[in-house]
DNA sequence: CCGCGAGCATAACGACCGTCATGTGAATGG
DNA sequence: CCATTCACATGACGGTCGTTATGCTCGCGG
């Protein structure tokens, strides 16, 4: 036997991908440009993922993943501290002051889902796993599960639709009055 | 001279190709599949529109033009009459089951045009319509327009980020449940 | 009824696509 | 230290892309 497999390699690999990705897209892509940007050959891609089809399910999975990192580190009022609201008005100035590629990248890929030209378990999975997140905060605050579960699924609802209208339409002002008024239900929700 | 143009070929041309995209998709539109579809050769397409561009252009104002009737065709609950709840249901009735493929471009479009990979003013302009519709009805019920284009902001918002949960995950129960809360939190505006 | 232009097919162009066989060098377990 | 395996570049493959030059047909205005 001889050289071992990196096993790091192709976990830095799907960060340098996926930063390409936020910033040129993922429903246009094309290996040559993306390899070109990593600095190496196509081969690297074709090598460490079997195809583009597989890259872009391991690029989800990976999505995925960071995500959850994401709702790991949310703080989680329970019945005592702050409110829901806080974490809506603090989610949304962080994704627009600070990672908005990443924001639109998630939205181009949550279209591309629900239009259903793009398979797999990853995108469907990140929704649940942000409606849990929601919906147990709000049994915490003794919000009865059925309706946790409701108000979970409205509110993710809203938050994600107020980002694409203000993608689409850069209506700042329309849009955070909108969000305001989301995040005082979501306040009255946990009080 | 001779022969004149027919100024009704493009609508044609234009409603067919609406109708293929909503099966097929617009990210990796292919002209010769498209054409082949259409039953011609790809030089109608670059005959009739300048190129792939300028088509996809013209296909997003035509969609936007269909967008307009149908909101036109909406009912328009003034003072009295049903409240705006009921259009939401019923709006939600009709997407559902009978112009499914349709929604699902609608949403391909608005996440790439969120991710900034699709330019125009059409799609800005579609969801200010929309929003002009629920912010009208609002006001013809008293509200004030400060209140009724934020609600109407949220209303849409909400409705849209729906839309996505039930086209990404299928979890009919779990979004109707949330759409039935929506259309009361919209009854509860026009009473 | 003639001629012209609209409408369209055909076929070709160069560019780019994803994939893969082949070759090379470096690293490591035995 | 050597056999082996990984990591990667190179270059070619057949295919598809958008676009366009050329030419035909057919319907209307004169």
């Amino acid at each position: 036997m001889a050289r071992p497999r990196d096993p790091q390699r192709r976990t830095e690999l799907l960060d340098a991908i996926l930063a390409y990705l936020t910033e040129h897209g993922i429903a246009g892509l094309s290996l040559r440009p993306l390899a070109k940007a990593l600095g190496h050959s196509t081969y690297v891609l074709t090598h460490h993922f079997a195809g583009k089809d597989e890259l872009i399910s391991a690029v989800l999975a990976h999505l995925d993943r960071r995500q959850q990192e994401r709702l790991a580190a949310l703080p989680r009022p329970g019945e005592t501290g702050g409110g829901l609201g806080d974490v809506v008005r603090a989610s949304w100035a962080w994704h627009i002051t600070e990672d908005l590629p990443m924001v639109r990248l998630l939205h181009e890929i949550e279209g591309l889902s629900a239009a259903g030209r793009l398979t797999g378990p990853y995108v469907p999975r990140m929704l649940g796993e942000r409606a849990e997140y929601v919906a147990e905060v709000l049994r915490a605050h003794g919000v009865p599960a059925d309706v946790a579960l409701r108000n979970a699924t409205l509110l993710n609802a809203a938050y994600t639709g107020l980002q694409i209208d203000y993608l689409t339409t850069g209506d700042t002002e329309r849009v955070e009055a909108a969000l305001g008024a989301l995040a005082d239900t979501a306040d009255s929700w946990t009080r």
